[in-house]
DNA sequence: GCCAGTTTGCACCCGTGAGTGCAGTTGATT
DNA sequence: AATCAACTGCACTCACGGGTGCAAACTGGC
């Protein structure tokens, strides 16, 4: 509901009518329009975030040895990443953040707080293990995951419109791919990406 | 207003109040509050994308002869769109754009409709050219400038937090360094990164 | 000074939606 | 069967705000 017409919008008659339940059983429960707003938030986020992170954690860094194990490691994790993004719950629940940040000035913290903290540090530890095997440049491991995410979510935004249109798989791959291609040309360690080159030649 | 309180907490009352005029006069000028919204959406959008591309104008081809002169040319660029990007009036143009393109559809194409592509096509345009006189190496320049603003909004969306902090000048300046940095090492023609970390060593 | 068009202040209508009160129903426990 | 808690349906109050009508005040042009 929040999700569909913004705060203002969602009725409370109506939120308690698609979930089956009396208007006044809503508010026995939450008491408040802004209560049940921060309770369907609280939800949301988490559960966006905690498949974030799961996500994140399919980067393991085992067959770190050739270039292109890497290379497929980081798009299929990158592919896992933008699925998540693109989910309607979680442009919902960004935009929705977005908007009523203003409003509600304690949500951002109780929402997304260590959220997206937690999904950068979950990519910049794996990002260090990268790095310390010699596979990545030795670098900020958060730098390189704020930017590894950014290559990602950037594109995104401006190609899906804010999440109000679909975006067709094969674009989405050509982001991924994108994004790991630069990533790499960036961060991958001098010596791996000569002897991929090389190999490419 | 709008951007303080979001579309539907603002009152046309107070809007008018504000504009120092009458309530009646402003349903003479505009007949509806949608209207008045729209008017206020593109003439924001407007100005801020006239900025942003003056800013991107700025990327000229002199001095490319060597690759210092290149980073502070791109560092310089980075940093007046970083600027730009975070004017309260930009956030509050995203914001409402984001938060309010589900209840309005045609926002979107009528505000920002060109205005992002006018802006990466700018981009685009000075990153062919730079490509072209081998200052960058070969590679498509539209993708280049969707990954180079993405290295730079992205990062700041996440630590500004949504606009509603204010960035100090410091981390403003990082966001920029990490971002020409990571661009320069995944798009600088080879041959001229190999006489920089040459000239570094 | 006169007039047309605009602006202003004020009161008003009315739809909407948050929140409450109350009486009746259900359902589980003992 | 009795009880107690929660749930339900319904009517209701009340504040807020979009939009309108009207008469008075102001503006520039002749």
């Amino acid at each position: 509901m929040f999700a569909d017409r913004g705060y203002a919008r969602a009725g409370v008659e109506e939120i308690a009518e698609v979930a089956g339940v009396a208007k006044h059983t809503v508010y026995n429960h939450l008491g408040d329009k802004e209560n049940v707003f921060h309770a369907a938030m609280e939800a949301t986020g988490n559960a966006v975030m905690a498949e974030n992170v799961a996500a994140a954690e399919h980067l393991a860094m085992d067959g770190a040895a050739d270039p292109d194990a890497v290379r497929s490691r980081l798009e299929d994790v990158a592919n896992r990443l933008l699925v998540q993004c693109c989910d309607p719950r979680s442009w919902a629940l960004r935009r929705l953040l977005n908007a009523e940040s203003a409003s509600f000035p304690d949500l951002l913290e109780s929402v997304w707080g260590h959220g997206a903290d937690r999904l950068r540090q979950t990519l910049a530890d794996r990002m260090a293990r990268l790095s310390l095997a010699g596979v990545l440049r030795t670098c900020d491991p958060v730098e390189a995951a704020e930017q590894f995410l950014a290559l990602l979510t950037g594109p995104m935004e401006a190609r899906s419109q804010f999440g109000t249109r679909p975006v067709p798989e094969a674009e989405l791959r050509g982001v991924v791919n994108a994004a790991v291609s630069t990533f790499l040309r960036a961060f991958q360690s001098d010596h791996l990406s000569a002897t991929a080159s090389a190999a490419a030649s």
